[in-house]
DNA sequence: CTAGGGTTAG
């Protein structure tokens, strides 16, 4: 150390870039002040600077903030100016920058000068206080710095950070001759915003575009959800030879991730390996995600193990992928692993980990680690940690201290509480619970439809159709709307969508066969036969409903004729997956061989040999069967309190038992002369954004007179929570 | 001697 200090003592400041402990660093400072390099002001803000900015160390700040605090001549704007600009991002507090602002105020011989601007904007992009941002712009245009160019693109991107369309268009609007960073931050701006389409305008009016401008009009497509466009516009990024870079993949990942097109994503992976981007911590973090949402967690494990360098992102990745795909017990491992290797998990750690004993039930441990994140890591929890462990008590079917947890949240409960607790309230078959819960959520907002569905089930379990009719009264009166299930398949790179009902598909003769194969074939292991009669035996307006098939179910017939056998099908739903739909699939998978995984709103289901990952965790439990079978209730009476609609439509249709349900179901039916309608596809509020391989949906069957069975229609019975 | 725009987990 000395000898190297000693040869390369005409610069010893070259040494910091390979200085990482504070022994070297005390060893490099005491030979500047040995030597008297640090009597020069010139070289002593250059020390501070580059301490201040040298990356990876983080201890270096404080220390060059002491150097300069401590120096005997005062600082010069070079020197403040990089401080700022070290603290202009996390994990520094920006709120510091404006102490070094202070001091160039606070100095006779100082005066802000258009790189403090730059900085002190970018800091203030930082804080939540748009107050404090909108002063420095102030400060900027008292000084006379704002129209620098740099100050304004950073100005732009301040607004930006601060969800303020209107003054980044305000701004933008007073400039008269853009640049591409100016016209970058916009896009970026319009994106945040969610005017994606007027983001696309600048993006297509830009004269010259360079590779960022890329980067930001693909990640504002991948940050609105329109995927696809996002993937268009990175082919059409190669097309034009622009060269792509670790950002360009980060949105690409998170746009096949959206998707669940794990084909895409794996192509993206070996692109990113071919083209020898380096994988950072961001890019593997992004890939664990990719693979994760794409129901390969053993890919995206094999990722994480390999990364020899992870963050808190990285961690919590992994982790929330684990819960995802039902493996709990992975889950909590793996964070057990991070408290070992003693990296400070925060708040999203902790929301991955108490899914992760949510969904295998460990409501004990969820309580340990709820407790921990306050006693140990100072934690506040969020409403979000309070929603896990109301949802923890209610899978586990302890509404009580479910709902005591709602009522131990320091806030007013936010919907999602509310919302776990209806779903417990659904699996447990709790009315009264699940009504209060319903109300508090419509307090909330109004236009829940997957709360409004979720109460309507609770009442078709218990047969009780007035219920299930003054929730569809409600829906209509206050004009909400079921968003329409949708289920697509990846085949051979190009991604087919398919809507409940739709028989829009080129191939849909095939798929018709085809499902009726699966009916045959399922039949003959013990499944089938329940709805095969009840095509037969129910009446005219019921079978036009019988006849109409779940997204899924769709989807699932398509990869088996389209895929080759062995492959794994893979479904992405948009809502979660029915009872029904899901007892079919176990059987597919058994009597077909084949696994298939689907991918629902919340999680996703890998079936393989009649088994689903997720233990049918989130069914009604059926523990009473037997007991009430053997005497107090007869099997009808049963199923009215078990089963959802659907199933239990079958039975009552009278094919099993003629007990006299059917008649009495009937005329209820009848009485609800609610002409809700199912929404179109084609009227969605917002079009699911998948490859459209076929064009629209057809919806010839919801035409204008639709019966009134219509809106029982099994897709009902999907939740959209 | 310093500079602006794009990227990760719920």
């Amino acid at each position: 150390m000395i000898n190297s200090l000693r040869t390369t003592a005409s610069n010893p400041l070259t040494l910091l870039e390979s200085t990482s402990t504070l022994k070297e660093l005390h060893q490099i400072h005491a030979q500047l002040i040995v030597s008297g390099h640090l009597r020069h002001p010139r070289l002593l803000a250059k020390f501070v600077s580059l301490l201040a900015l040298s990356q990876n160390t983080p201890h270096h700040l404080p220390y060059s903030r002491k150097i300069l605090n401590h120096s005997p001549s005062s600082p010069t704007t070079f020197a403040l100016n990089n401080l700022i600009r070290a603290h202009s991002k996390p994990p520094f507090n920006p709120l510091q920058a404006f102490n070094f602002y202070s001091q160039i105020l606070h100095s006779p011989s100082l005066s802000p000068d258009n790189f403090t601007f730059t900085f002190l904007v970018r800091a203030s992009a930082h804080l939540t206080s748009a107050a404090i941002g909108a002063a420095s712009h102030a400060a900027a245009l008292k000084r006379g710095h704002a129209d620098d160019p740099h100050v304004q693109s950073s100005l732009i991107h301040m607004y930006s950070s601060f969800r303020s369309s209107t003054a980044c268009h305000r701004l933008f609007e007073g400039i008269q001759d853009p640049d591409v960073v100016m016209q970058t931050a916009m896009i970026g701006a319009y994106a945040a915003s969610g005017d994606i389409d007027v983001a696309r305008k600048v993006f297509g009016e830009m004269p010259h575009r360079d590779a960022i401008a890329w980067n930001a009009m693909i990640a504002g497509y991948s940050h609105v959800g329109r995927c696809r466009e996002a993937l268009e516009l990175f082919s059409a990024m190669q097309g034009e030879s622009v060269s792509v870079s670790e950002a360009t993949m980060v949105s690409v990942l998170t746009a096949c991730a959206q998707l669940g097109a794990l084909d895409q994503g794996r192509w993206a992976h070996a692109y990113i390996q071919k083209k020898r981007i380096q994988l950072t911590v961001t890019l593997g973090t992004s890939l664990i995600d990719m693979y994760s949402k794409c129901g390969s967690v053993d890919r995206a494990m094999e990722v994480f193990k390999a990364m020899p360098e992870k963050n808190v992102y990285t961690w919590s990745s992994a982790m929330s992928g684990l819960a995802m795909n039902g493996a709990g017990k992975q889950c909590i491992e793996v964070f057990e692993l991070m408290e070992k290797e003693e990296l400070e998990p925060n708040e999203i750690t902790f929301v991955s980990v108490l899914r992760g004993c949510s969904i295998v039930g460990l409501v004990d441990r969820g309580l340990e680690y709820f407790d921990l994140m306050k006693s140990k890591y100072g934690i506040e929890p969020w409403p979000e940690h309070y929603g896990c462990m109301v949802d923890l008590y209610g899978r586990a079917g302890r509404l009580e201290e479910a709902l005591q947890f709602i009522k131990s949240m320091p806030s007013k409960p936010h919907s999602g509480a509310w919302g776990a607790l209806l779903n417990a309230c659904k699996i447990y078959r709790n009315i009264e619970l699940g009504e209060l819960a319903l109300s508090k959520i419509l307090e909330i907002e109004t236009m829940n439809d997957g709360a409004y569905v979720l109460l309507s089930n609770i009442y078709a379990d218990f047969g009780n159709w007035k219920g299930v009719c003054s929730v569809r009264e409600l829906m209509k009166a206050k004009g909400v709307r079921k968003e329409p299930g949708c289920s697509v398949i990846e085949v051979s790179g190009l991604v087919h969508e398919f809507f409940v009902g739709d028989k829009s598909h080129p191939m849909y003769q095939e798929i018709e066969v085809m499902l009726g194969e699966i009916n045959w074939k399922l039949k003959l292991a013990g499944y089938a036969a329940k709805t095969n009669e009840v095509l037969f035996d129910i009446e005219e307006e019921e079978k036009e409903n019988a006849l109409i098939w779940h997204s899924e179910k769709l989807a699932i017939a398509y990869g088996l004729i389209a895929l080759k056998e062995g492959v794994t099908v893979r479904i992405v739903k948009n809502l979660r997956v029915c009872w029904d739909c899901h007892d079919w699939t176990k059987f597919i998978s058994k009597v077909f061989g084949r696994e298939i995984i689907v991918r629902d709103r919340n999680r996703f289901h890998h079936f393989k040999d009649g088994v689903c990952s997720c233990k049918d965790y989130w069914r009604v439990r059926l523990e009473g069967f037997n007991e009430l079978l053997l005497g107090k209730f007869s099997i009808v009476q049963w199923a009215r309190v078990n089963l959802s609609y659907h199933s239990r439509k079958y039975i009552n249709s009278g094919v099993y038992l003629k007990l006299g349900q059917k008649k009495e179901r009937k005329s209820e039916i009848k009485d609800r002369s609610i002409p809700l309608a199912p929404p179109r596809p084609s009227d969605a509020r917002v079009p699911p954004d998948h490859h459209l391989t076929h064009g629209v949906p057809s919806d010839h069957h919801l035409k204008p007179g639709v019966p009134p069975d219509h809106h029982l229609t099994p897709e009902f019975c999907q939740t959209t929570t």
